[in-house]
DNA sequence: TTAAATGCAAACGCTTTGCAATTGA
DNA sequence: TCAATTGCAAAGCGTTTGCATTTAA
């Protein structure tokens, strides 16, 4: 079921707006910024306002249509639920973000589960730390980020 | 060797208000944020201000003397580090926080580095999720945060 | 003596809010 | 029709900054 069809069965309504922040998500390649879907947005809808794409990603954030990761930079990017859950690599020196597969911490969080009887919500982590690339002097600019 | 020690050694002035800044981390039970040390400082010396708080916490971080962890509060918390690295398991229902020892992030970082060649700096992480007391119902206010 | 550190006030960047106007169902 | 949603402008919050004054060494 889409996004637009899980909005409206709940009795949200499907207005423009709406529908464009949820473009801008899916179209983005890796993980976008509520400002960076308001350039979308606004590009296409000169009158829409950034507070509208908050009160949106608020609510696909409620619907559990889209997670949020914070990479540290001091605001969060958002992410389509349904294209996967991943993990995050984020090298401090030279701000490559790798991927890593949501299975690489199943250990860890049925370790949490048997120990402590803690349920983790592991979907979208941001590990910070030196990549190899840092590590062994090869430092480049990375060509993706987030 | 203690903090004010450091600091002198680095060839940073050891003043009064530095000096609060760092007793009031000393003093702190759990996690400490910014405002709270300000408070701390205020009652002390009022003319203190909330700007040398954040430029000592900036230098005390960077002399690796404090490290920062963030809860998800929408700010950061400090702890001296020298009272030892440990790990957090925010419960997102009822907000409290258990410590998790350094150690069980242990195979995690290595397997990183293995498979990734990736250096995690995994020192204050806060893991969020539910936690056992929510789980089983018996949701009850908790005695300790941060 | 003098560079480092502080206090102050203002600004910053991201996010939230109150409210009147608009709009989807 | 009318509650849900929006645009707007203002504020909120934690944090940072420029600059004149003070102070530790």
């Amino acid at each position: 079921m889409s996004c637009h069809e899980i909005l409206q069965e709940k009795g949200h309504r499907l207005t423009l707006q709406r529908m464009l922040v949820i473009e801008a998500l899916h179209n983005a390649v890796r993980h976008i910024s509520a400002e960076e879907i308001y350039e979308e947005l606004h590009r296409r809808h000169p009158y829409a306002n950034i507070s509208t794409v908050y009160r949106t990603l608020e609510l696909l954030k409620e619907l559990e249509l889209v997670t949020e990761t914070d990479f540290g930079e001091g605001r969060v990017r958002y992410h389509v639920a349904e294209k996967g859950h991943h993990h995050h690599l984020v090298c401090h020196s030279c701000g490559r973000v790798a991927d890593l597969e949501e299975t690489a911490l199943h250990p860890l969080k049925e370790g949490l589960l048997d120990e402590y009887g803690f349920v983790a919500d592991l979907r979208h982590l941001a590990i910070s730390g030196r990549c190899n690339e840092c590590r062994s002097g090869h430092e480049t600019e990375p060509k993706l980020r987030y």
